[in-house]
This record gives C-alpha cells, sequence and structure tokens, in this order.
RNA sequence: GCGGAUGUGGCGAAAUUGGUAGACGCGCCAGAUUUAGGCUCUGGUUCCUUACGGUGUGUGGGUUCGAGUCCCUCCAUCCGCACCA
C-alpha cells in the first residue's frame, strides 16, 4: 500500500456506502430508534461554503457515534426548495425556477456527498415537489376546516362546531380568537342562513382564517413579509422600506396555542437563549382588563389593559394610542385642533422613527375625562403614541409614580405623581415599580401588601362589573399568504366571494406554468397570470402562495416515511420514530421555524395524527463560520448638504486581490477607470485560474507571516493611521470598526482593510470547501471543522491550521503502515502504557460526544497518537478499537483501514469500544506535595493508599526538614488524585 | 431599558468542575534529515529576567490551606427583544 492517499480512500468508500445502502435506516428493527436531523438548507446558487457543513458534520458525528452504540439511526437530508431567491433570479432571467433550483440542489448533493456524511439519501425530501407539498396544503387544509375549542383546550374539527351551531347558535361557545370578528345567532336563526352566510359566520373560527390584516407590505419585493422577516423596518431580504398596510390575508390562528407552546417549553432540552427568545416572543403577561367610565358620555367605557391593578389609585391620567377607536368622540371642541394636528404628526413619522425614537415625550390632551373605577376620581385623558394600537386594548391607565414611561410623560405635561405606596423612593427623580411595602392613599387596599391588594381589586372590579383578571400575549397570528410564485398555491377557491377549500382529492393543486414571475399589472401576484387555471373548469383559485416556512413546518415528520402515496406520514412509521432526538442547526431560527413547527406539531397532536408532545427533544445550535471581508477604499470627493467631503466608500474585493495590490511591486496611483480595470482583470484571471472566486490561501501573504500576527511595516501602519484620522469617513455600515481595521498598504489613493463578517458571495469572502477537500481530504475537512473552536460558538474560518490535522492523520496511517509500506500490526498484547492510552481515549471521546464537545476529542486522538508514535506501537489490540473510536469523525480513514485489517462489513457495524476503568488506574500515584500551597517535591503513593497513610508518610519523611524552616505542621490537606499540601 | 451570553499566550483554544493554568493545534525559535524545501522528525515557546527568581486567567474586593472555576463590585464586547402598560 502506498502513501496516505485521502482522496482514494474518500472517493471509494462514498461510493461503496452508496452501492451497500449502508446508512440506510429501517422502519423495522429491535434496535432502539434515534433520530438526528439537520435543519435542511434552501440550495442557493452559490453553493456550499465551509460554513454550511459544520452542523452536519457535527450531526454526522453523533449519527456515527450512536450506529456504534447499536442505535438505528434516522440521519436524513433534503431540501427547503421554495424561496425568493430563486424567484428573483427568474425575474430577471426568465428561467423557471424549478430548473435553477433543480441545478443548485444537484450542486448541493454533491458537494454534500464528497463529505462523507451518513445521510439515508433515500429519504431526500424537496419541498417544491408536488408529491411533497400535496401534503403541506392537506395540513393547510386541516387547519382550514379545524377551530379551537377553549373549553376543550384543543382544535376540533369545523363539522363538530356546526353541529353545535345547529343545535344551540353561537351562545356558550368558547373559541380562541378575537369574538369581537364574530356574530351572535341563534340555533334558528343559523338554520335559516344560506351557505355563503354560514361559511362567512364560520369564517372567524378557523384556524387558518382571511381577514383584513394589518401587514408589513414591501413594495419592492411586491409582497408581504412576516415580522421576522423584517428587520428595523426593512425588509430582511434586500433591505427594502416596509410600510403597514391593510390587505385581506390569510392568517393561521397560532396565538390559539401560545399558552401551550410556552408551557411545552420547560419540557425541552434546548439551549436558555433559545427558550427565552421564544418566551420573550409569545410574551405572556398576567393581569387584569379594567373599563374606566367616561364623563358625559353616558354608557362609553375606556378599557385598559394593566398588570399592576394594584397601582390603580395611582393611576392620575389615562393614555390612548392615536389610532384608538374612542378618539374622535371624546375629543371636545376646544381640543380637536390640537389632537388632529396631533394624529397628523404622528401618522407622518414612519414606523421607523417611531421605533428609533423613544425618548421623546410627545402627547395631548382630548379634554375629556373618565372615571377611577375604584373611587370615582377624574382622570384626564391624553393620546400619546408611546401606547402601541397593537397590544391590549390601545389604552393604559399612567400611574407616574410606578411606571418610569408615565412618570417621564406626567413630568413634561406637569401632571401630579402621588405616591401610592410607603415603600417608594426618590419620586422627585424617576418612577419606583415597587411591590415591596404597604399601599397609601389607595382607598380599600391601604396598608395591604401587594398581593392582597391585587387579589381585593380585581375581586372588586370584576363584582362591580368594570373589570376582570386576563391575560395577554404579545404573540400575534401568522401572516400565511405571500403575493408570489415560488411557494405552494394556497388550495383555496371562490365561488360566489366565498372562500371554500380544495377537496383533498385534488390535491396536490400544482403550480401552473406562467409566462413571467412578476405580479400582474393590475397588481395582482404572479399566479394571476396562470392562464385557464380553474377549480373544475370555473372557479377562481386563491393567487397568493405559502411563505416559506410553511413547507419547513413538518418536513421532519416526512423522512420518516418519504414515499407514503396515501398519508402524510404512515401510522406506525410515525409511533416507531417518535420526536426528534438531536436537532441540529443555526440560532437564527429561534422565533421563526422553530416557533412554527412547534405549533403544527401540537395541532396534528390535537388532530391525533402525531404522538409524542414536541417535536424536538434536544436542540443543539451550531455557531456560524465567519469569512474575512477584505475591501480596497476608493476615495470620492462629493457634495454633502452642501459641503465638500472626502469620503472612502469599500470595495469588496476578494483576498488574492488585496494580496497583488498589496504587493510591493505594485506601485503607483492609478487613475480611477484604469484602476476598476485591473480589479476586473485581476478578478476574472483568478476565476479562470481557480474556477471559482473566494478567500482560498493562494497567494503567499505579504508581511508577517500569519493573517493576525502582523508585523507590519510600522512606517507605512503609521501613515496610515494619520490618512485615516484625516480622510477616511465612516460612509458604510459594512465598515465597522475602523480602528480595529488592518491596512496593509497605503498607496496614495487606496488603501487595503478587512473585516469579519458572514460569509456571503457579494463580499468574496466565502471559502468554498471542494477545494480543502481536492487538496487535504473530508476527513481532514471534517476534522478541522470540529478542531476550530466549540461548536455553538462563532468563529472566523482561518485556512492555515488545516495542515495540523492532515498531519495527525497521516501520523495516524502510518501506525498502520511503518515507512508508509504494507499493513504491518501484530497480535501481541498490549502493555499497560498502551492500555491507558487507548481506554483514556474511549473514556473522553465517549465523554465529549455526550457533551457536543468535538473540539476536544480531536485533541484527545491526536494525543493518543503521539503517544502510541513514541511507544512504536503495532499492536491489533491497540490499534482496530482506535480505529473504530476514530470513525465517526474521520469516516473515509477508518473503513479503509478497516477493510485492510480484514473485516468485510462496514465499520458502521462495529461495537463500540468498552471503556475499563482499571487501565486508567495505575499502581503508584504520583502527587505534588506542597507547603502552604507551593509545590516543593513530587512523590509517589501507592494507588490504594488512604488519605491518612498518605499523611503519616509526609510527616514521616524529611519532607518538613528541608521545606518547613522548622517550622512544626498546623494540618496536612491530602485530596487524593490530586495534591498533598502542609499547612504551617 | 429588559433578557441571554462571553472575557485565559502572537492566534484557535484546554483545564478531570475548587487542586502544579495554558493540554492539543497554528505560528515562531533552534536542531536533525534532505540538492533544496512549502516534506518529515526532535527540542523550546505566558510575560519580565543572562540567571536565581518573580509575574500571570478583563477590574477591584471576599470566602478558602488552595480560586480561571464559588460570592459581591465595576469595566468591556457580542447577541436577542425593545415605548408590551
Amino acid at each position: 500500500m502506498p502513501a496516505y492517499r485521502p482522496q482514494e480512500i474518500e472517493k471509494k468508500w462514498q461510493a461503496h456506502w452508496q452501492q451497500h445502502h449502508t446508512f440506510r435506516a429501517d422502519n423495522n428493527s429491535d434496535k432502539p430508534k434515534y433520530y438526528v436531523l439537520d435543519m435542511f438548507p434552501y440550495p442557493s446558487g452559490a453553493g456550499l461554503h465551509v460554513g454550511h457543513p459544520l452542523g452536519y458534520i457535527a450531526s454526522d458525528i453523533v449519527s456515527r457515534y450512536q450506529r456504534l452504540q447499536g442505535r438505528n439511526v434516522l440521519h436524513p437530508m433534503g431540501f427547503d426548495s421554495f424561496g425568493l431567491p430563486a424567484e428573483q433570479y427568474a425575474i430577471q432571467t426568465g428561467q423557471h425556477p424549478a430548473v435553477t433550483t433543480e441545478k443548485n440542489i444537484e450542486t448541493y448533493i454533491r458537494q454534500l456527498q464528497q463529505l462523507g456524511f451518513s445521510y439515508d439519501w433515500e429519504r431526500e425530501v424537496r419541498t417544491s415537489d408536488p408529491s411533497y407539498y400535496k401534503w403541506t396544503q392537506w395540513i393547510f387544509l386541516k387547519l382550514f376546516n379545524s377551530w379551537y375549542n377553549l373549553d376543550t383546550d384543543r382544535a376540533e374539527p369545523v363539522s363538530a362546531l356546526i353541529a353545535k351551531f345547529a343545535e344551540g347558535g353561537s351562545a356558550g361557545i368558547r373559541a380562541a380568537g378575537d369574538d369581537e370578528e364574530r356574530h351572535d345567532f341563534t340555533a334558528g336563526q343559523w338554520q335559516m342562513m344560506s351557505e355563503k352566510q354560514k361559511l362567512a359566520a364560520l369564517l372567524p373560527y378557523r384556524l387558518a382564517y382571511q381577514q383584513d390584516t394589518f401587514v408589513n407590505w414591501c413594495a419592492a419585493l411586491g409582497t408581504v413579509l412576516s415580522n421576522d422577516e423584517v428587520k428595523d423596518g426593512l425588509s430582511e431580504r434586500g433591505g427594502y422600506p416596509v410600510e403597514r398596510r391593510l390587505m385581506p390575508q390569510w392568517n393561521l390562528r397560532i396565538t390559539a396555542y401560545a399558552d401551550r407552546l410556552l408551557q411545552g417549553l420547560d419540557t425541552l432540552d434546548w439551549p436558555d437563549a433559545v427558550k427565552e427568545m421564544q418566551r420573550n416572543w409569545i410574551g405572556k403577561s398576567i393581569g387584569a382588563e379594567v373599563s374606566f367610565p367616561v364623563q358625559d358620555h353616558e354608557g362609553t367605557v375606556i378599557k385598559v389593559y394593566t398588570t399592576r391593578v394594584d397601582t390603580i389609585y395611582g393611576a392620575t391620567f389615562l393614555v390612548l394610542a392615536p389610532e384608538h377607536e374612542l378618539v374622535d368622540t371624546l375629543t371636545t371642541p376646544a381640543q380637536r385642533g390640537a389632537v388632529d394636528e396631533y394624529i397628523a404628526a404622528t401618522k407622518r413619522r414612519s414606523e421607523r422613527d417611531r421605533m428609533a425614537d423613544v425618548k421623546t415625550v410627545s402627547g395631548v390632551f382630548t379634554g375629556a375625562y373618565a372615571q377611577n373605577p375604584v373611587d370615582g376620581t377624574p382622570v384626564p385623558i391624553w393620546l400619546a403614541d408611546y401606547v402601541l394600537a397593537g397590544y391590549g386594548t390601545g389604552a393604559v391607565m399612567a400611574v407616574p409614580s410606578g411606571d418610569q414611561r408615565d412618570y417621564l410623560f406626567a413630568k413634561h405635561f406637569d401632571l401630579p405623581i402621588p405616591a401610592i405606596s410607603d415603600a417608594q423612593k426618590d419620586l422627585d427623580q424617576q418612577a419606583d415599580p415597587t411591590k415591596e411595602g404597604r399601599y397609601i392613599n389607595s382607598g380599600i387596599v391601604n396598608g395591604l401588601g401587594y398581593k392582597e391588594a391585587t387579589a381585593t381589586l380585581i375581586a372588586y372590579l370584576e363584582e362591580k362589573g368594570l373589570g376582570k383578571g386576563k391575560v395577554n400575549f404579545r404573540l400575534r397570528d401568522a401572516i400565511f399568504g405571500r403575493q408570489r410564485y415560488w411557494g405552494e398555491p394556497i388550495p383555496i377557491y371562490y365561488k360566489d366571494g366565498t372562500a371554500y377549500g380544495v377537496a383533498e382529492a385534488d390535491l396536490p393543486l400544482v403550480l401552473p406554468e406562467i409566462d413571467e414571475y412578476k405580479p400582474t399589472e393590475t397588481g395582482e401576484p404572479p399566479l394571476g397570470r396562470a392562464k385557464d387555471w380553474k377549480y373544475k373548469g370555473q372557479y377562481e383559485f386563491e393567487l397568493s402562495t405559502m411563505p416559506g416556512w410553511a413547507g419547513s413546518s413538518w418536513y421532519y415528520l416526512r423522512y420518516m416515511d418519504p414515499h407514503n402515496a396515501d398519508r402524510f406520514v404512515g401510522e406506525d412509521v410515525e409511533k416507531y420514530w417518535g420526536q426528534v432526538d438531536l436537532y441540529m442547526g443555526g440560532a437564527e431560527h429561534a422565533t421563526g421555524h422553530l416557533l412554527y413547527s412547534r405549533f403544527w406539531y401540537l395541532f396534528l397532536k390535537d388532530l391525533g395524527l402525531v404522538t409524542a408532545n414536541e417535536p424536538f427533544q434536544k436542540l443543539i445550535n451550531q455557531g456560524m463560520i465567519l469569512g474575512r471581508s477584505n475591501f480596497v477604499y476608493r476615495l470620492k470627493i462629493e457634495w454633502d448638504n452642501d459641503e465638500l467631503k472626502l469620503k472612502a466608500p469599500p470595495i469588496f474585493v476578494s483576498k488574492q486581490i488585496v494580496d497583488v495590490l498589496s504587493k510591493e511591486d505594485y506601485k503607483g496611483k492609478p487613475e480611477e477607470e484604469t484602476f476598476k480595470k485591473q480589479l476586473i482583470l485581476i478578478q476574472k484571471r483568478l476565476a479562470n485560474r481557480f474556477g471559482l472566486l473566494g478567500g482560498v490561501e493562494t497567494c503567499s501573504i505579504p508581511y508577517g507571516q500569519s493573517d493576525f500576527a502582523t508585523p507590519l511595516n510600522a512606517n507605512v501602519s503609521h501613515v496610515v493611521d494619520d490618512i485615516l484620522d484625516e480622510y477616511l469617513f465612516r460612509t458604510d455600515s459594512h465598515l465597522g470598526n475602523l480602528d480595529e481595521a488592518e491596512f496593509i498598504r497605503y498607496s496614495d489613493a487606496y488603501t487595503c482593510g478587512w473585516e469579519i463578517e458572514k460569509m456571503s458571495k457579494s463580499k468574496y469572502n466565502v471559502v468554498n470547501p471542494d477545494i480543502l477537500t481536492k487538496k487535504h481530504g473530508a476527513d481532514a475537512l471534517r476534522l478541522y471543522e470540529m478542531f476550530l473552536g466549540p461548536l455553538e460558538q462563532f468563529k472566523p474560518w482561518n485556512t492555515n491550521g488545516i495542515s495540523g490535522v492532515a498531519t495527525f492523520l497521516k501520523k495516524f496511517w502510518r501506525l498502520f503502515h511503518p515507512e508508509d509500506g504494507a499493513l504491518a500490526v501484530t497480535d501481541e498484547a498490549a502493555s499497560p502504557a498502551e492500555l491507558k492510552t487507548l481506554h483514556r481515549v474511549i473514556q473522553k471521546v465517549a465523554q465529549d460526544i455526550e457533551k457536543f464537545s468535538f473540539n476536544t476529542s480531536v485533541s484527545t486522538f491526536m494525543i493518543a497518537v503521539n503517544e502510541l508514535t513514541a511507544l512504536g506501537t503495532r499492536k491489533r489490540a491497540v490499534l482496530e478499537p482506535l480505529v473504530v473510536l476514530l470513525s465517526p469523525f474521520a469516516p473515509h480513514l477508518a473503513e479503509e483501514l478497516w477493510h485492510e485489517l480484514g473485516h468485510a462489513e462496514s465499520i458502521s457495524f462495529a461495537a463500540y469500544p468498552e471503556f475499563r476503568e482499571e487501565y486508567l488506574v495505575e499502581a503508584n500515584v504520583t502527587y505534588p506535595v506542597a507547603i502552604n500551597g507551593k509545590v516543593r517535591e513530587q512523590r509517589q503513593f501507592a494507588a490504594t493508599a488512604t488519605a491518612a497513610e498518605i499523611e503519616a508518610a509526609v510527616l514521616e519523611s524529611d519532607f518538613l526538614t528541608r521545606f518547613a524552616e522548622g517550622k512544626a505542621p498546623k494540618k496536612v490537606v491530602v485530596v487524593p488524585g490530586r495534591m498533598v499540601n502542609v499547612v504551617v
């Protein structure tokens, strides 16, 4: 056998695994099951970069480890193949999204397969495949045909609701959702309704319902975005402006599950950060709704929501959101002008300004007064934009002594700030929301504490019919429609203006072909372009498609039974696999995908279609691998607000360009045009040479030896600093911390800088794994990605260190092939030293895998190889178990050696070596012996020696004479296995 | 503002959970082999010091025979939410 050639070995075994279906998971097995899931990728045109596989490698290690432990492992992969980028590309080029998506998936599969993942590819799913989205549509129809019964606290079929209506009308039915959208009727009235009227009455009960909703409308993208797709008032994708607009929309009633989604979190083995984010997102608050009767408006009350009813005696004014429905009625003629002006001013401020500016106090008095329901005191009614129309009732009772915002408002408009608790302090400085102390100035709760006061007041208000305890959630229903082409068509059609669900038998409702992917001239979604696209040839279909998260909300269930044509997942199969044991993916899905998936699962559970309580028991967030962006600055002189300014916008370039530009022989001050041409030329030349653009290390680094250690020419760095102070302005967010940016060379007008940020094709900071695999092999790349640092951490990519793990693999190979010759192992028995090395690895690696601490496992292997190399070990008894241990990490190398050692079956079916603790215990143990914590010598004791024996041995020796300067020992502390400390 | 996290060499990082801080790898230095090296091997590498020795886990304090680890204070950085009543 020649020297270690990873590329040959890897190709051979990947083909072998595929041919022999080595990783095929069995839906019937006596073995215990284990389900390892990766968050499936969106197949983008750029292909994989080194950041993508990080989580996949980790989950693959766990999968292979669990197989060695004798479990039946389900480890699938698929593609979230509906989405915006393919559609944008289609609009630009006219290419069908299905075509580009297919091409991208092929690239992804090729790249994934060459890393040797143990996926069961026969279970691959694609969300854009009609045989898959048939079931996404089917689940939508289930939602459409369900309502949420608060009495049973679960979803039930709409047919049950119809039965109730027929029997007793709408009275007494408690359903999740907004009762104001619904109308009351008797059983008789129900019977009299036409079909159209009945469906209209049912619609606001459904879990998938259509309603006029304030949505985030993005004109540039021509679609509606969900809240988590909007960042700072701009679309997450593209950064276009987003406005609030009232539109008829399909919604999913996730709010019905708010409490259960919250409760369930406690049972999950997830990172605290993610659970906390979901808790905040759901935003449960326990409080009360209190009615304040309005003076001079008989029968009109203002409902406020508060979490601190106990402070109601301190409520000196009410504040309504400017959009509140009563504003118009309440405003007195004298205040009308001021109020109108304030509302107009609020509207002029964009959502973004309003969010950005939380410091300025603004508001206006309506002229009207309400009565405090507990003591009848008149309280003025104000408007202010710090009260949100969308939360609670859109009105608050302001307690300036207990709430900082109310306090600032009161100070600003000179309203009274009465104390309500004897524990409140510094009320001339700030509000004090304390719950300590006894209430004062508080009528019926004077002298009580927080808990009693709250209970007393709620009881009192309930009795008077002016209030009740109430739980509020911040969570909003999920908007489900997108005005887009490349998504699942919503299986709804309209008959006489009324929405009907498509019959299950007619699924899938296949996405029709259209000739252009833009919205129509009349502003309809792209599906409006479809010709002759009608249900049963006569009814118009719904034209919006489902959002990106629809298909990804249940894909993990389809993996269990991907080819089932009769059911979304077979009953027995679902029971067998149950929930996902380990879910690996990025933290960016904390409140989106992970919440929607849980919602769908709970819903399916209510329908008896799934059996576990939660879909994902354990979640690990792998950190992101960041890239180093390089850029050059182009100095520009511009007019900015009548002022001449020098600007230096950065231009992203590949690392090679920075390398070339910073070479000593690159001199002169090129004119702008010339420079641009040069840039393009260099990019092109590099593209030709390396096939791809990206930051693979191919040029020598000009100054110093590494990216980060920078023996930068001191003179150059000085000049750059001076120039910086003088000329460079922060003109682009990508610039970030200029102070920290490194400047490799200053040449008149151009300077090179870098920054660590997310890998992105447009920033030329992507490192392609193919090239690394070609050079070092997939095993080396796998090991290196794990070795890089803790799995969950964000870390910059640095290709330099990969040689370390490559060397390790070579050394490992050489344990079996001395002088790179033929396999040479002996059947001698292992020595105690060898057994110790081996069993330390068995123990440590198993512990590390349980803790997902793969970087330390790799170190453990390296130490073992160094030790065994030093010992000259050639023994099968030591080396063979070591191969098994290494196989989850470097599967190709391990498989090759395993077969060389004479095994016919794949190493995946080997048994994990058993750990024997006794091999780690030595006859003699060396302890540090110290005086007052200062170690003076190392001494050997029998491994079985007791603390008392060790103490005696030290005191009987001449240790004290030599080190204690005649002082007498006060005590001796013996920590078995650690240290002997004599205190003098 | 609220919530979550993180601070250890030139760099990525370890530290058996309170026991000789810096394992392992990169880089660097020296040496060996080699025509040569970007291959391989050996030794060294917290910092200061020629050495002896001292110093050292963001800051300041505390508990302890002993603290990177536990408690309190402050500082810095990152992430999430953000006028949620």
